[in-house]
DNA sequence: AATGAAATTGAAATTCGTTGTCAATAAGAA
DNA sequence: TTCTTATTGACAACGAATTTCAATTTCATT
């Protein structure tokens, strides 16, 4: 049985001493329900509507530790904010293909791909901790409708 | 014998009706000898030793301009801002190793990782437009310094 | 339950990269 | 040289994100 994201957030509070409070786990229910690819003014517009008296600084910084937990990242797709994105499952790092008409986002992995980047590193002496592919295009809807 | 970054700029002035001033030929120049990921203050800092008179608004303008001309493109590692590089030869797209302690940027291409991005985004429905992948680590130099 | 130290909150101020505004200036065609 | 129009620099304004701060809340300890 797995742990949810509220209930590994609850284990990453107490083990650090910070606390639980009625707001956080609004906000990382929320974050969970909407599963992928939030801007913290996304979310927080979201929350605002049934819950206007959580502050938007609130939801920030309930971002910023759910990533310094190590269960959401960050990634910045060009557009002038960051999106966070859950990461319970960590072992399956994932890229995105992302539709510059409507906005959509998808997420793929591919092996291959991942084993010549690792080879690209080494021929340059780079030893890698990190990557990020983002693939820009048009998706099928949207090339049908125009 | 190829154009210069300034001869096509001036070309692109040209044909938008547009004007050649010497803030622009400066600013350009500079860029061309930077050559690579310069982030538009670091070019306005630098020129501002010089030539005190110049604005950072024009230089923000200016690799504006350079950008819309198609000879220069903009590039968010998510440190915070933007970093430009001269596209002269366009058809050579590259990649980019990106040394997460010293800051060093090094490109690179693939080409069987470029053929199995189309095979992603043809298995998904979508026509490539563009593409970014970025690869953070730790150089050599750094790794034998510590 | 009550206490109290320390974490957390919301609102507002602040930061920082970047863009807009505007009056003064400069480019370049006529 | 003239005149239209683009461009300039200084500064204000923007927006996402962070910090500040006094008031509030958590929760280990009574």
């Amino acid at each position: 049985m797995k742990k949810s994201l509220l209930q590994q957030f609850e284990d990453h509070l107490r083990s650090q001493n910070l606390r639980l409070t009625d707001q956080r786990k609004l906000i990382v229910n929320s974050f969970a329900r909407k599963k992928g690819h939030v801007s913290a003014e996304d979310l927080y517009r979201h929350i605002h509507k049934t819950t206007p008296s959580i502050g938007a600084a609130t939801v920030y910084r309930t971002l910023k530790l759910l990533a310094d937990a190590g269960l959401a990242s960050g990634k910045n797709f060009g557009d002038g904010y960051v999106r966070f994105e859950c990461c319970l499952q960590r072992s399956a790092h994932h890229d995105h293909l992302i539709c510059t008409r409507c906005g959509k986002i998808v997420e793929f992995s591919n092996s291959t791909i991942e084993k010549l980047q690792e080879t690209v590193a080494r021929d340059h002496g780079f030893l890698i901790t990190d990557h990020s592919l983002d693939i820009y295009g048009v998706c099928q809807d949207c090339s049908v409708k125009q």
